[in-house]
RNA sequence: GGAGAGAUGGCAGAGUGGUUAAUUGCGACGGUCUUGAAAACCGUUGAGGAUAUUUCCUCCGGGGGUUCGAAUCCCUCUCUCUCCGCCA
């Protein structure tokens, strides 16, 4: 959510940043300074009539704590407060009437694209290219899918989970189960060695948690909901994670604060279809490592480029061929100001996939979650928040399985060797 | 699931109808003393909003009510703790 201070003061900027994203309501922004002035009117009325309500009954009070007993003068003031009363009443409607107006206008209103996104017309910038991408390409022609794969070396099983529970939701067995298990386990590893502090959350959520990071009211549909008890089911562990910080004051000297946890995730994914949904390509249930930042204004582009250098870095020990993109104006969240999507290349598949969404909220999602720092001058300012997954487990699963494959077994990354046990599926 | 207790500033914890944004302690910040530090002593220290920059308003878990007046009384919701029951 946008500050109102911050409208109020910067509308070119805010129309402009709207524009980029191909927003088209924007007669939201003029609708919102009509309601806030309006709002600011009625509010110093109101501030005025309880100004003199509360001088009427300091006087009463006088009267009862001094002369201990009733005075002509006390019947006269209650007389007036009467009236003042039924007075405030109204206004107090009218304001509160208001303020949900304005609240739900500037809900609907996304964040501001950064400077460095493209518009919404521009292709999404590649600004990182792996190059020995090639070199996998040729050194097989006869390459399986994933899930042909896990049909010659009994992987995972969908039929089964979809026995149990419905579509998209995996059986992993045996050694892709251990391989599984062991990725989370080095992304974890690999995150607290980065000084990120492990949190281990739940997976389920209730309304205000999923309205403070913004998936409410956005990706509501997005979410699986337990309607008994009022709870969604966490599409991202970020969500859980970051209301952990829900209104907080933290010091400047504190932070930056990194976070990373480990979570089931869960999507309904509706409207999804055909080769997208092959396989574990797109599923309802996934494992998914993730981290965040809470940081000042100043450093949160600071703090981006280190989580990006971050899930390169593990990427690369990966040995996995991935390519780094800037998203354009209109594929980033409305929560995002900048995202970078990591996608690793399936050469079965022939595609890239995506496998981390790094962002920078900037102060979008503190002012929902009422996150603020004192900096060293005692001034409080809105956090600034950051998000990336480090990483995705099934697409890396499934594009290790694919490009790592011979005639007869898979190998295992060396990296993963000491956590697997095993340096090769067969 | 049954019974009871509670929710107050960064934290701890008073306050049961009237100058109470709220005693006090800790913490934090500033000062005195000291070569420096500690201790001791003195002082400052919640947030949000409006504004003519001076004042005003709001906030004691959330919502509603009683009253001229509510942190305080009533209703309701949420959460926490204790005991009992059930259980991985």
């Amino acid at each position: 959510m946008l500050q109102i201070s911050f409208i109020r003061k910067n509308k070119k900027k805010i129309l402009l940043g709207l524009k980029k994203r191909n927003f088209q309501r924007l007669y939201l922004i003029d609708e919102i300074l009509i309601l806030d002035q309006e709002k600011k009117k009625i509010q110093s009325f109101l501030n005025k009539i309880l100004e003199q309500e509360n001088c009427i009954t300091k006087k009463i009070g006088k009267y009862f704590s001094e002369q201990n007993g009733y005075n002509d003068n006390v019947d006269n003031f209650k007389q007036q407060c009467y009236k003042l009363k039924n007075e405030k009443k109204k206004i107090s409607i009218q304001l509160k009437k208001i303020f949900l107006q304005l609240q739900e206008k500037l809900n609907q209103v996304p964040n501001i694209p950064d400077e460095k996104v493209n518009k919404f017309s521009v292709e999404n910038d590649i600004i990182f290219h792996e190059k020995n991408i090639y070199s996998y390409v040729k050194k097989n022609e006869n390459i399986l899918t994933h899930w042909e794969l896990s049909k010659k070396f009994c992987l995972f099983d969908l039929k089964l989970g979809s026995e149990i529970c419905g579509a998209g939701f995996p059986v992993y067995i045996n050694q892709c189960a251990k391989l599984q298990r062991s990725l989370i386990q080095y992304f974890l590893d690999q995150n607290i060695q980065a000084s990120y502090q492990e949190y281990n959350l739940p997976y389920v959520i209730n309304e205000q948690s999923g309205f403070c990071t913004g998936q409410i009211p956005d990706k509501e549909n997005q979410m699986y909901l337990i309607e008994k008890d009022n709870f969604y089911l966490i599409p991202t562990g970020e969500i859980p994670l970051m209301n952990c910080y829900r209104n907080k004051t933290l010091l400047e000297s504190h932070l930056p604060i990194k976070a990373t946890t480990y979570t089931s995730c869960f999507r309904r994914e509706a409207g999804s279809y055909g080769s997208k949904v092959r396989g574990l390509n797109r599923l309802h249930q996934f494992d998914k490592v993730e981290i965040i930042q809470i940081t000042t204004s100043e450093l949160s582009s600071f703090s981006l480029e280190e989580m990006v250098f971050h899930v390169k870095k593990m990427l690369h020990s990966l040995e996995l061929p991935f390519r780094i993109l800037r998203l354009n104006a209109t594929d980033l969240s409305p929560t995002s100001s900048i995202t970078y999507d990591f996608e690793v290349y399936s050469i079965a598949q022939k595609k890239w996939m995506e496998v981390s969404s790094v962002s920078n909220c900037t102060d979008f999602q503190s002012n929902r979650l009422k996150l603020k720092y004192k900096n060293y001058k005692g001034k409080i300012k809105y956090c600034h928040t950051l998000n990336g997954s480090a990483l995705a487990v099934p697409r890396i699963l499934s594009t290790l399985l694919e490009n790592n494959q011979s005639n007869n077994k898979i190998l295992i990354p060396k990296v993963l060797i000491p956590y697997t046990g095993f340096d090769y599926i067969k």
